[in-house]
DNA sequence: GCTTATTGCACAGTATGCTGATGATCAGTA
DNA sequence: TACTGATCATCAGCATACTGTGCAATAAGC
């Protein structure tokens, strides 16, 4: 790696050539081969799921009564962004929107039954898309992946403007 | 696979619950950040240049007269993505956009004399970023993070509608 | 030389993500 | 109670990303 470029007239001879060695960029293709996966996945089980969409319904179903922005910080999807996603997932008659009797502002998420089958029916496909993107590692290297993701999203979990939140009053 | 839900009254108990779990998920997370801490750093540093105009700034800069098809390989972006992206890039008179004169139908993309300044002055807020984002892991952690997401990104390269490719004929 | 396949670029449409702003509402305080 | 500041949802606008489509030009096969 050591480059050699004393001898070299131009001051700006080291400049970045291999994006390979920048975390960021590394990150975007993995994210990118991730999501093309989770999608070929999906359509190969006759499912119409975004990532984002499936992640949502998710957290919908396991804390049934949320409030969007409580969903967008379980799952640390920006506030603004939750809509459309909700929009859509009611549109396919998988969540429901109501409004909170406690808090006018709010809409209270639920799951349909119809949704509660998707998950059922579609775990199997995500189960095939999270193998997928994690061949070519080993068990222990991909359970290392994820451990070092985890550490790196636990510290840098306030840089972004949507940052995980615990879910304070669980309606238990 | 084989699920035992005999015993069980709700055959779908064992439903999900936490995203952390799922490589996907954390993917997502990680870029996220990635992506906000770019952008906290080049606002400081003055600049308007997202992540993705980056890498193609570099990427233009590291082989001057390349085409869009070639560039988009070459950092593995979609092909309809590109048109934007240099779009904007032109926009800002950091790249220049001339027709080909080998193929009527390609255009050749080079470096403006301040599309160089920018990459020049730019990179310490780049190497900020890279820092930022990282911070949480041990160097070693770090290292190994990129070693592991460098691995999965490789065996999965072909997955996504825009795959790595490599250079072929590079005008040297 | 003509047909066919491929390639380079662009556009329409959809889905994330983000910044910044607005309206409605809630909660704490003077 | 009236005021103030936060909070919930939404919208407008911008920048990725992708699917699918189409056009123009080139390359390959015959």
């Amino acid at each position: 790696m050591l480059m050699i470029s004393i001898l070299v007239k131009l001051p700006w001879e080291n400049r970045v050539k291999d994006l390979n060695d920048k975390p960021g960029h590394l990150a975007r293709r993995f994210q990118q081969i991730a999501v093309a996966v989770f999608h070929a996945e999906m359509e190969e089980a006759g499912f119409d799921l975004t990532p984002v969409q499936y992640a949502a319904l998710v957290a919908i179903a396991a804390h049934p009564g949320l409030d969007q922005a409580t969903l967008a910080g379980t799952i640390a999807y920006d506030r603004t962004t939750i809509t459309g996603v909700v929009d859509r997932l009611a549109q396919k008659g998988l969540v429901v929107r109501s409004p909170s009797p406690r808090d006018r502002r709010a809409h209270e998420l639920s799951i349909t039954k119809a949704g509660d089958k998707t998950l059922q029916q579609i775990e199997p496909a995500v189960q095939a898309a999270q193998r997928a993107m994690m061949r070519g590692l080993t068990a222990a290297e991909g359970k290392e992946l994820m451990r070092l993701m985890r550490k790196a999203i636990a510290a840098g979990n306030e840089l972004s403007r949507a940052p995980m939140r615990e879910m304070a009053g669980a309606k238990s």
